[in-house]
DNA sequence: ATGTCGGAATTATTCCGA
């Protein structure tokens, strides 16, 4: 069973792309991120001729996120709480391995100043309610676009963009909350020493001058991961296919049995 | 060469955000 994520960057202009990986990749399940289109304009057609039902919460323009599965979905939960927070959630249930999530965490642009709130506030948002609703001891995945790096490995230049957006104290630290309280980084933890990138700017040619960062992760409760046989970045779905144009993130995935 | 996109506002071009 594979378990995925992806940040579209929108699904209107992307959707022969992305019918051409689901075909590709066959996952089980995606977690979709920045969808850029309001819920009554999601193709839930041109998706369940593939064969998945999806759930959506969605956005006008930007953001939206939504799940898609070939099992069925049950959603106990949408959306998260708090003012001025732009990460969501979904959580459905399958009856006997997993929920999952996806969303979309900002990172705001560290001020110079010291004292200003530098980052994420989604994502203490994302930690809040896992630590409220969830026990470590379910079989969890959570996937979405983090933006940003864990650890210097997960950059291209940690030396010249340390302290920077994507590579932050504060950025790391809270992104540690979600894996103190139980959660894996798949990937990472099947690749320790791996370095393999996920997301290229659009802009200054980025993906040709290889400066990529690793910010998509699946995340994994214990009863998960000791199911998973492997991982992937799949970077070959980054680049231009049957001359469609790529989102500027890799799909990622894992497989459990 | 800032090696780019998607979407909205407005009607094929410009602006904005990432």
């Amino acid at each position: 069973m594979r378990i995925a994520t992806w940040n579209i960057t929108g699904l209107r202009a992307r959707l022969g792309f992305f019918q051409h990986w689901l075909r590709e990749r066959q996952p089980e399940v995606v977690g979709l991120q920045e969808l850029k289109l309001s819920d009554d304009h999601f193709p839930h057609q041109e998706i369940e001729e593939l064969g998945y039902r999806a759930v959506t919460y969605g956005q006008k323009s930007w953001n939206g996120v939504a799940i898609l599965s070939r099992m069925p979905l049950e959603i106990v939960h949408k959306g998260l709480p708090g003012p001025r927070i732009s990460a969501r959630a979904f959580s459905p249930r399958e009856p006997e391995t997993s929920a999952s999530a996806a969303f979309t965490a900002r990172t705001e642009k560290p001020s110079s100043t010291p004292t200003s709130r530098s980052s994420s506030r989604g994502l203490d948002a994302l930690a809040d309610h896992f630590e409220r609703c969830h026990t470590t001891s379910e079989p969890l995945v959570l996937g979405g676009d983090f933006n940003l790096c864990p650890a210097p490995l997960d950059s291209w230049n940690e030396t010249a963009l340390a302290g920077h957006i994507f590579h932050t104290d504060a950025e790391r630290t809270r992104f540690r909350r979600l894996l103190d309280w139980g959660f894996e980084d798949v990937y990472r933890k099947l690749f320790p020493e791996t370095q393999t990138f996920s997301w290229w700017d659009y802009r200054a040619g980025a993906f040709h001058k290889k400066q990529d960062l690793r910010i998509d992760f699946l995340l994994a409760t214990r009863s998960v991961m000791q199911r998973v046989r492997g991982a992937e970045i799949d970077r070959e779905y980054r680049k231009k296919k049957d001359g469609l144009i790529p989102s500027d993130h890799a799909p990622v995935f894992f497989d459990m049995e």
